[in-house]
DNA sequence: TCTGGGGTCCTAGGACCC
DNA sequence: TCTGGGGTCCTAGGACCC
C-alpha cells in the first residue's frame, strides 16, 4: 500500500503558524513580484478567489472581502516542508518526497501489523501537532489511487477527518466514479480535453475503455495510469536523484531596455545557477540563456529568444558561467525592445569531482577554493554579500513583495519572542 | 504600472554507425 | 538496376507535475 501525503493550502498554512490572527481568516499567498495567487486557505477558496488569479485585478476585490494578502516567503516555506517531512519519515523506512507540500510514503508488509486507517490518522496527528500545518492523507493500493483517496481526504474533511483508505473493490469504483476525469493525476488540460471528447467524464469512465485503445491514444505514460486506477501497480517509489538541469528565471518588475540592466540580471541568474550547482557538487557543459518581451502588452513589438551555449570545460564557477552567460546573451539581445522576462538554465551536467579535462582549455583551478569561501562567507552572514563587481552594487534590484512575512525559522533575529511580564 | 517559477518524462524523426 | 537489417544518439516539441 501507498499513503500520499499532502499539506493543505500549503504556503497559506504556513503563514498562519507563526500569525494566529490569520487562522480561520480568508488569506492569499502571491507569487514572485506580487504577480499572481498561488495558494488560498479555504476560506479565500469559498470566496471565489481562483488559482492563478492577477493581483491587481483582484485588489479591489480583496479589500471588499477582507482577504489577507501575503507574498511568497520562500525560505519560510521550505523550511516548513523539511520538518514535515522529517516528521513523516517516522512512518515508514520508504518515503518520496514528491513536491515541497506532497510525500508518497510506503507500507510494504503494514497491513498485518497495523490497522491503516489508524495509521493515518496518527501520521495527521503527529504532523499537524508537531509544526502546525494540516495535511490530508490518502491510503490505497497504488501510487494513482494514494492520490485520489487523498483527494476524497481534502474534500470531505467531516467524513474523512482528512484521512481516506481505498482498500477494497467497491471504494476504488465509488471513488472513481466520483471523479472527473481532469482532476486525475496525470491528465492535464489537453489530454482532458481529448477524452471528454471520446465521451470520457470520470475516472471510471476511463477504466472502461480496452488497453489497446487506451496505449494508443496516450502511449506508455497513459497504460501505466490507466492500470494504476485498476489497482494494477505500475509506478514504485521513485528515488529522488540530482537535477539535470537548474534553471534561474524572474520577470522584472517593469519592462527594461536598458542592455546594462538586462546583463546586471543575467549575471545575477547564473550565479545563482552556478550556487545550485555546487550544492549538488556538479557543474555544467552547456547553458541556455533567453530573453522575452512582455507578452501581455500586444501593442509593444513582440520578441523571445534563447540561445544555448557549449562550454569548452565543464564549470560551477561563479565567474566563468557569468562570463559566457553574458556572450550568450550578446547573441540575442536587441536594443530598442521593452524587456520583461530573462533566465538562465545550466544543463548536462558531470559530477565536479571527476572532471575530464581538456587539451586547450580547463576551468580555472584557482576558482574552485575561491568559490568555497564565497560559499562559506555567504552561509554566514546571508546570501549576497559577496558580488561579481560586473553585477554593479550600485543597482540594487528589489523584487516587489509588499506583505513579506518574516523568516521565522530560518533567521534568529526574525525569531518569535515571548514576552514575560514582570511583576514589581 | 502590475500578469510566477522550476522541473520531469516520452516520442518522433533525423543523422549516423556497422 | 536493384537497394537489408539492426542499432544508437541527439534534439525539438509536447505533455504533464507542483
Amino acid at each position: 500500500m501507498f499513503a500520499l501525503v499532502d499539506c493543505n493550502n500549503f504556503y497559506a498554512s504556513c503563514e498562519r503558524v507563526f500569525q494566529p490572527k490569520l487562522r480561520k481568516q480568508p488569506i492569499v499567498v502571491l507569487s514572485n513580484n506580487d504577480g499572481c495567487v498561488i495558494s488560498r486557505s479555504n476560506e479565500a477558496k469559498e470566496k471565489g478567489v481562483p488559482m492563478g488569479a492577477v493581483a491587481y485585478q483582484y485588489e479591489a476585490f480583496f479589500k471588499k472581502e477582507n482577504i489577507h494578502v501575503v507574498s511568497s516567503n520562500y525560505p519560510l516555506y521550505g523550511d516548513m516542508s523539511n520538518r514535515v517531512m522529517t516528521l513523516l519519515a517516522e512512518f515508514s523506512p520508504d518515503i518520496e518526497v514528491y513536491s515541497i507540500d506532497e510525500a508518497f510514503l510506503k507500507f510494504e508488509g503494514f497491513e498485518a501489523y497495523f490497522n491503516l486507517q489508524e495509521y493515518g490518522n496518527k501520521i495527521r496527528y503527529r504532523v499537524t501537532k508537531g509544526t502546525g500545518i494540516p495535511i490530508s492523507v490518502g491510503i490505497a493500493p497504488t501510487k494513482v489511487l494514494a492520490k485520489v483517496a487523498n483527494r476524497i481526504a481534502k474534500k470531505f474533511p467531516d467524513k474523512t477527518g482528512n484521512v481516506y483508505l481505498i482498500d477494497n473493490e467497491e471504494k476504488r469504483i465509488k471513488a472513481l466514479k466520483w471523479l472527473a476525469i481532469e482532476d486525475v493525476w496525470g491528465i492535464g488540460y489537453r489530454l482532458s480535453k481529448t477524452l471528454k471528447k471520446e465521451g470520457i467524464n470520470t475516472a471510471y469512465d476511463f477504466t472502461q475503455r480496452n488497453e489497446a485503445w487506451v496505449q494508443k491514444l496516450m502511449g506508455i505514460v497513459g497504460l501505466r495510469l490507466y492500470k494504476e486506477l485498476l489497482g494494477i501497480n505500475c509506478l514504485d517509489l521513485e528515488v529522488v536523484e540530482d537535477k539535470k538541469n537548474i534553471a534561474t528565471t524572474r520577470s522584472f518588475d517593469k519592462n527594461y531596455t536598458d542592455y546594462e540592466y538586462i546583463k546586471e540580471r543575467v549575471i545575477t541568474f547564473a550565479i545563482s545557477c552556478a550556487e545550485k550547482l555546487r550544492k549538488q557538487q556538479s557543474c555544467c557543459n552547456a547553458l541556455m540563456v533567453f530573453l522575452k518581451t512582455n507578452r501581455h502588452r500586444k501593442e509593444l513589438e513582440q520578441y523571445s529568444n534563447s540561445y544555448v551555449m557549449q562550454l569548452p570545460y565543464p564549470t560551477n564557477s561563479n565567474i566563468e558561467i557569468a562570463q559566457f552567460a553574458t556572450k550568450a546573451l550578446e547573441k540575442i539581445f536587441k536594443k530598442g525592445l521593452a524587456y520583461k522576462k530573462a533566465g538562465v538554465i545550466v544543463m548536462d551536467f558531470s559530477p565536479s569531482a571527476t572532471q575530464q579535462m581538456n587539451l586547450f582549455a580547463n576551468s580555472n583551478p584557482k576558482h574552485q577554493k575561491l568559490m568555497e569561501v564565497i560559499d562559506k562567507i555567504n552561509q554566514k552572514t546571508g546570501t549576497n554579500k559577496i558580488k561579481l563587481a560586473t553585477q554593479d552594487l550600485s543597482r540594487t534590484w528589489k523584487m516587489k513583495q509588499k506583505q513579506l512575512s518574516k523568516r521565522y525559522t530560518t533567521e534568529i533575529d526574525d525569531a518569535i519572542i515571548v514576552r514575560v511580564e514582570e511583576k514589581e
